[in-house]
DNA sequence: CTGAAAGCGCTTACAG
DNA sequence: CTGAAAGCGCTTACAG
């Protein structure tokens, strides 16, 4: 079934068919409910490999994420697809490893699939700058800031990682936390980390508080297990901490769950602070004290920003999206 | 760039760069060498929507996932895609709610973008029935059995959920447990919650536990804040419950927060056992006591099942998988 | 308002 | 082994 077989069925020929489709205004309304009638009736769908082939470009959006089970991004996902659907857009998710080249993937998909836009959620700011320039479609970086590279068709929208982690740090200094311990900053999403270590070093040096990163910073990977492992070892290097921040709920889950492995309790012989403000963490025993993102936000601007990319070739925005400090069960105020 | 450009470039005609694109065997050595010379030095990509107008087909597989934040269908989809990616193949992942028809969707997306196979995620047994018909590519079905319907494309993988169902209630059974509630078992995926319903019943009839479905089944999304309400009504309706048996790990979670509100320890006032065996469950206060659906080898048999069918038109395979009981830290032991 | 025709970038019989 | 040409199913100037 073809828009020839319509053009013979409804006695018009393949361009009126193809106006009707496309909802051309210049077809008369006798025409165009005959028309109508007749891919009503076959349950007529247009070749979506044509119509792209013909007008150079598909009509779906792609959405990149790094890192598979990354919840603040399932949630990201899921609001992208609500917005996106209504809207009217398509968009096909495609998940890449926590440490891929996203930059390399979407030039691929360019080439192969032709979308119309591509969400980034998560993204390396180097691969970036060493490879976007071929990409000339508008993008949107989610959960990091592209304003430096400077780049005409990237937009990009984050929660100011630098003033949360400070904020985190002010929570636990005025609860008499002065041996904190930071978990997390994997080398994938380092500007990401580096924000937030960044925060916690400017806020200790404020409020007086001693930090060593090289002792009290122990990297890890965005999941459970790995948090697990790496608060065994923060804290076996270094058994006099009080508060432990994590850059992700899911590491702060993992920690929580290592900590009372070791016969330590949350939040009565040791604190835990998360990031992200997942559902899961508002979940737990114990309620997760951390710092929101919000997602909602988040993609809404991003929406926004890329479909105005898409249709009116808008330059590029790069904004902050407030955050919020939750204040769970998980931080304990020392006397 | 086209393959124009490129037979202009290297001196030959557009069939024979074609040929060499696509690996066919009879171009010549020198020919093929002086051809992708050509290829690699303008970094070109051929146009996927020519190729597959071509073609009449994408070589794409698609993954259509039912419910955005399903942490069992994220670890299903991660494996896939891994799989996947070793066979060389490229996959699109499409999210639909909890409640859409699947069916539907996958029809759409067979008229639109033409992918060479279908692995869906979830499914209802009724839309596949009335609906299914019309798709003639080779598609796999997990975490339900499409044996009953007889489609000569489907294929379909799932846990025995009737006998996992049955070895949790004789656990609790064995743990001197008489008042027992099932939580969740929403209506998009009904036979896979009827199957658990009635696995439940089954062995409380064999065990002599009192059943009454009406009053003892709570039913809920397949969300942390649903089961988190559905716990608080079905423990107000039936008081004198000892212990809960949620149809998923995420359910669970949301059980135990909801019974930590209402005053009760998990599991030394109430036991509570989830199922899907979630890395989340295993990292949680308690760790869960639950049935672990082998994700693993639901993707590797689904994938395998695809790729056969695609490359060879394999008839269509339905088989169980095994699950484990893992005991955690959620089930207590009635005096 | 409508239709015949060109062309999007590929693949593949067909002929050599 | 290689090339000229037809055709995949659409859209869109162009002509009427």
């Amino acid at each position: 079934m073809t828009i020839k077989d319509i053009a013979r069925l409804s006695g018009y020929g393949v361009a009126t068919v193809s106006r009707v489709l496309n909802d051309h205004p210049d077809v008369s309304d006798e025409t165009r409910r005959r028309v109508l009638a007749v891919v009503e009736e076959q349950g007529f769908q247009p070749n979506n490999n044509a119509k792209h082939l013909k007008q150079q470009s598909s009509t779906s959006i792609a959405i990149i994420v790094k890192g598979t089970m990354n919840l603040l991004f399932a949630d990201l996902v899921e609001r992208l697809q609500a917005l996106l659907r209504d809207a009217e857009e398509d968009a096909a998710v495609y998940y890449l490893d926590e440490d891929a080249n996203e930059v390399a993937y979407a030039l691929q998909l360019c080439r192969e699939r032709r979308p119309m836009g591509i969400f980034f959620l998560g993204g390396d700011l180097e691969l970036f700058r060493a490879g976007f320039s071929p990409i000339t479609i508008p993008c949107v970086l989610l959960t990091n800031s592209a304003r430096e590279l400077g780049f005409g068709n990237l937009s990009s929208f984050t929660t100011d990682d630098g003033a949360a982690a400070e904020q985190v740090i002010e929570l636990l200094g005025g609860h008499g936390h002065r041996h904190i311990g930071l978990l997390g900053g994997n080398w994938s999403c380092s500007q990401i980390s580096f924000r937030r270590l960044t925060g916690c070093r400017n806020a200790c040096a404020r409020l007086d508080i001693p930090f060593d990163v090289d002792r009290q910073c122990e990297p890890c990977r965005y999941s459970m297990p790995e948090a697990y492992a790496a608060t065994r070892v923060l804290l076996e290097r270094c058994p006099e901490l009080t508060a432990i921040f994590a850059v992700s709920d899911v590491m702060a889950l993992g920690a929580i769950r290592a900590l009372r492995d070791m016969g330590k309790r949350v939040p009565e012989d040791i604190t835990v602070v998360g990031y992200d403000g997942l559902v899961s963490g508002q979940y737990s025993l114990p309620r997760l004290t951390t710092v929101r993102q919000d997602t909602q936000q988040l993609a809404e601007r991003g929406v926004d920003a890329l479909l105005r990319g898409i249709a009116r070739n808008s330059p590029p925005v790069h904004e902050l999206v407030p955050f919020q400090l939750i204040e769970g069960e998980s931080v304990a105020q020392l006397s």
